[in-house]
DNA sequence: AATATATATCGTAAATTTTCGATATGCAAC
DNA sequence: GTTGCATATCGAAAATTTACGATATATATT
């Protein structure tokens, strides 16, 4: 009944090529403490990061963040929920530990 | 008297890229166990896999696995040994185990 | 010395990734 | 419905990575 929760060698590949770029692991380091990082935020941080916000701390282009936000996503480090016109994004936890977990041994 | 061996943020990155071809993992995952993937090795596996046997198993060329062991080696996660006309490489197992704890909490 | 073998390095072509500006889409306010 | 704002997607240029064959280097054998 499918009680094992591992990833395909595939998935593997794609989560550490989706960190394989550092302004992807920064985003991802932001969203683990959106307090610290986003106090500046009107919207509640529960919700998710407002991916605008995250576009100006990375001083790059807003259609560049946002394929990195993508790729994060397809790896699926990252969700979003869409409210409004905006899209808050947040951390998988459990993705990440398990992630870890599994890097842990086949590495 | 630098008794902190953290790794600086640039060689975390060098060694998450080193992680990020398919093919370095493989040779990393064979070198675990290279008495199961190795067998035929007339040297004696404790000196490390020699850099031709590796050649065979990816099925490229030889001067690309070569560049593939050069990358995981600046990345610090093997070493090699010249012996004759010959270079065995090994993991470093300490180098491996400091790397998955530092990706674990900076993640 | 000449030859053979193992590996590293060089130059380069192909593939992939990163980035941007422009445009499309979707929602909100007027 | 038009205007404005937030985000996603598109198309293309630039940068980086991967792969190869050819060559260099170094050792071993004859």
């Amino acid at each position: 009944m499918d009680m094992d929760e591992t990833m395909s060698s595939a998935e593997l590949d794609e989560m550490i090529k989706a960190l394989s770029h550092p302004v992807r692991r920064d985003i991802l380091n932001w969203l683990k403490q959106p307090e610290v990082y986003f106090a500046d935020q009107e919207h509640p941080l529960s919700i998710g990061v407002c991916a605008g916000k995250i576009d100006q701390k990375t001083g790059l282009s807003q259609s560049t963040v946002s394929a990195h936000l993508a790729t994060l996503q397809r790896a699926g480090f990252i969700s979003s929920k869409k409210v409004g016109q905006w899209s808050f994004f947040s951390r998988n936890e459990d993705v990440i530990q398990h992630f870890l977990a599994r890097l842990t041994d086949q590495l």
